[in-house]
DNA sequence: CCAATTGTTCAATAACTTTTGAACTAAGGA
DNA sequence: TCCTTAGTTCAAAAGTTATTGAACAATTGG
């Protein structure tokens, strides 16, 4: 672990919420949720927005307590904190990614044009 | 019922979220849960905020489905549309709600200075 | 070493959100 | 009718968040 994340009793429900309350936020998680420990890498989520933008999302889901991202060579290993969330706020992410899935307007990670490669 | 609500299944997601990602509006939420089924006026809050800002948050909860804002005399009586919410997003009401118990640094109703009448 | 890949940082801007006070409306009671 | 109570609306100011592009850093493969 390389960047700052705050501890489990330091994240915030607040802060927690409005941090998902932003569709593409919601996005990352959802599908964080979906390949529930297997490390991301950020260009999995290069349709939802530019890499810069993507950078700045992630910081603040990281800052949130909502993932962990881990530098490895030049990538980062981006994870959900389940554990932490789930002991924090018990039952709050299931509804949060269940409530999720029923909403068909809500962008998602590989919703967007596939290019096959060669 | 005079203002405009979203019906039930208009109700978003992230709109909830970043609606309820505000300390001021969850201790609105928290409070009417609290107090389920009886319906409050806007007075019960002014220790969360100034009238006109309170008037503000209580737009954004209404406007965002999760409360219900009926007009009787020169009075609003709000409520927590836990029906609606409940259906459109099972357990993530209550988790929320359960979460903020635990959080001591998030503002409650009634927690501030209290006037003795003389 | 060089170039490509992966992602960050920075500054600028755009777009929202929150807060405020003054002015207002509508109902109810004296 | 006049006054009070309850809450809204409006415009301005303040604060915050999101988005962008250009420049940067670090690692890795050739």
């Amino acid at each position: 672990m390389s960047l700052p994340h705050p501890t489990a009793d330091q994240i915030s429900l607040p802060i927690v919420l409005a941090v998902l309350g932003d569709p593409t936020r919601l996005a990352i998680v959802r599908y964080l949720a979906s390949k529930e420990g297997v490390p991301m890498n950020c260009s999995k989520f290069l349709d939802l927005a530019s890499k810069t933008n993507l950078s700045y999302h992630l910081a603040k889901l990281r800052e949130a307590g909502v993932t962990r991202s881990e530098a490895v060579g030049t990538s980062r290993l981006i994870t959900l904190r389940r554990d932490d969330l789930d002991k924090r706020f018990p039952g709050l992410l299931d509804s949060v990614i269940a409530a999720a899935e029923g909403d068909k307007d809500l962008p998602a990670v590989g919703t967007a044009e596939v290019e096959v490669s060669a």
